[in-house]
DNA sequence: GCGATTTCCTTTAACCTTAAACTAATTCGG
DNA sequence: CCGAATTAGTTTAAGGTTAAAGGAAATCGC
């Protein structure tokens, strides 16, 4: 009944203080998501440790390969999975060592380095592709086809607000993970 | 026209092979949703970073400390954010480093120690806190207060969805970052 | 051609993160 | 009381991550 509860509806006021606007819902709506991401990410990062002595990042790395038979180049490597140069360096290889992928380097640039699975990363990465989309698929089953997709628009609006509201002046047409 | 069309719509093929269905659309929100979260989560990083030399774990460790004024447990300070003991020993070294936070030794028990902010923590905290708070709400700008619910909402039963599914047989209440 | 610039990648220093092993203090069962 | 089990934190080893600096090769502009 009083002013507090009022004060929803009296929108003269409350633009008037946008400097000291709360955003309480758009922070509780950043931290579900968040939490939502985070749920999902540790489990599989926990079953692709126990399941297939792994870590997500090398994993998502030979996603990567796995869509680039011919090979890719380190540079469009990182700028595909979003991360920086030097962790690709790393990554690489850790995963070279392991027999998973090979490094070749470019006959007609010889600052550059192809990267592509070997025969064995291929095979195992079939296995491990196949339990990580059962994984996710199990993970998202309590919400019927309808509301996936409903989701999945949402998180479309967003992605583009993200973008928006980032590239200030920009209009690169930006790697695209998920379509 | 030919049979890839017609497919999607012969329902009694598609649930004949359920160890070979590939889970498409569930992987693309997975996919999605990282891609938000990641985005999100790079923009504030590198904000934090530029205007308040710090971190997004010790902006959110500091986050936890200002809801608990008379200082937090190490343990229920891990359970809170959600990471290992370990990670918060050394999270907690830096920023005492920093006069942002203080220890102190339990009396009753001597192996748990408090941490809580230090006044100037406490202050340099609130700045922050605004900001943040400022910048997500920028980056969601794009979305109006209804999409904002709505996704809120799709977010609630994705978080059931895993939960349901990651708690084989557990019932215990869990942390709760989002309300 | 050739110096300046750009491009591709690696290195470095610092931090975050975890699982597993470990230390020290408390509590529990007799 | 005292040994066993539990609990609170720390340490360690390994890895992921970045920004910034650096090295080497290619390209650009005259």
């Amino acid at each position: 009944m009083s002013s507090t509860r009022l004060r929803e509806h009296v929108d003269a006021e409350s633009k008037l203080d946008e400097d000291t606007a709360d955003h309480r819902v758009e922070l509780r709506l950043w931290l579900r998501l968040l939490t939502c991401a985070n749920l999902i990410e540790a489990e599989i990062r926990k079953r692709l440790r126990e399941n297939f002595d792994t870590t997500l990042p090398r994993f998502d790395l030979m996603a990567q390969l796995e869509r680039a038979p011919d090979g890719i180049l380190l540079g469009e490597l990182s700028r595909r999975m979003m991360v920086s140069n030097g962790n690709v360096t790393g990554l690489v290889e850790r995963l070279v060592q392991e027999g998973l992928i090979e490094r070749q380097v470019s006959e007609r640039d010889r600052r550059a380095a192809l990267v592509r699975l070997t025969d064995h990363g291929a095979t195992v990465f079939a296995k491990m592709a196949r339990a990580h989309s059962d994984w996710v698929a199990e993970l998202l089953a309590g919400l019927s086809a309808h509301d996936q997709k409903a989701l999945w628009s949402r998180l479309g609006d967003l992605k583009l607000s993200v973008r928006t509201a980032t590239e200030g002046a920009a209009d690169a047409p930006e790697p695209e993970n998920d379509r």
